[in-house]
DNA sequence: TGCAAATGGTTTCATATGAAACTATAACGG
DNA sequence: CCGTTATAGTTTCATATGAAACCATTTGCA
């Protein structure tokens, strides 16, 4: 049972305060999405971000993927091995730079692919039925806007 | 360069998804906010947290402290143990109950808290200036609306 | 050319994290 | 009372993570 109160050190109200709300919405949906598949097909919310950018844009690279995914590029190297050796992933090499990989989804990570973003749809979905639709409006409408360029 | 498209599989686009999106803003805002003080005052986004709450309520338990900040009991344990060696917080046991610890800000705490406090509210101030007036009112009243209870 | 700087990607190392086991105390049921 | 079960908090262990060092290749430019 909270007891003292200190207005005059102006405390943060931590429930009504913004980045705090953000943190706590966003992990608790994450983590909803990534119950539906991380047991299920032993993969990793990394490893479901690169397989869910690769099934949009084929070949790309690993830094290209990065870029898409917001993650760094330990963890996508990390990711891809994982993918990879799983065969979900196929990875060749540029043919005119030997540094680059060229990346893909195999038939393996199709399959997997299309079980799992209709889930995700789903719990996105059960998130925006907690908003009227024009709340829904809004949100999308500012997100855009909040999302970092290039994000 | 992105290649091929497959419109068949119905990918995810990952920068219009919800989940996707929040994840997002709320990491590149935290990340911005815990800059300000990590280096500075050496001190954690989990340790942060818990001072915001003590500041806020004083004389809560470690079981309190988590249930507020929506962290598990062992990241508060360890935030903990940092807090009272670096005398920033003062933990003193329940008369009552042995196994309780009553928890509070100490005159050192207190200090960081007043220069933290007002840079966390000043990157709130930021991140809410890129929306339109309308747009913050919406955003605020969906935050609380998607806040999981108890949250 | 040829060599310094940049780039793609991986590995290393130190730290962060969470689940489960553990310790100590308290509450409950007979 | 006494044994069982529940609760507060810590420790352990295995995994996740990121910064920096690293390797290979390519690019830029004297």
């Amino acid at each position: 049972m909270p007891v003292k109160r200190h207005p005059d050190h102006a405390p943060l109200e931590l429930e009504s305060f913004v980045p705090y709300q953000l943190s706590i919405v966003s992990n608790t949906v994450s983590q909803a999405i990534a119950d539906d598949y991380q047991a299920r097909h032993d993969l990793g919310v990394t490893e479901w971000r690169v397989m869910a950018v690769l099934a949009r844009f084929d070949g790309l690279s690993a830094r290209e993927v990065a870029e898409r995914t917001a993650m760094d590029k330990v963890a996508v190297s990390r990711a891809l091995a994982r993918l990879v050796a799983a065969g979900r992933v196929r990875r060749h090499i540029h043919h005119d730079d030997k540094r680059r990989s060229v990346l893909g989804l195999t038939a393996a990570g199709w399959k997997i692919h299309d079980e799992v973003a209709p889930m995700a749809r789903q719990r996105e979905r059960q998130l925006l039925a907690r908003l009227a639709p024009e709340e829904q409006a809004w949100l999308r409408r500012i997100l855009d806007k909040l999302m970092p360029p290039e994000g």
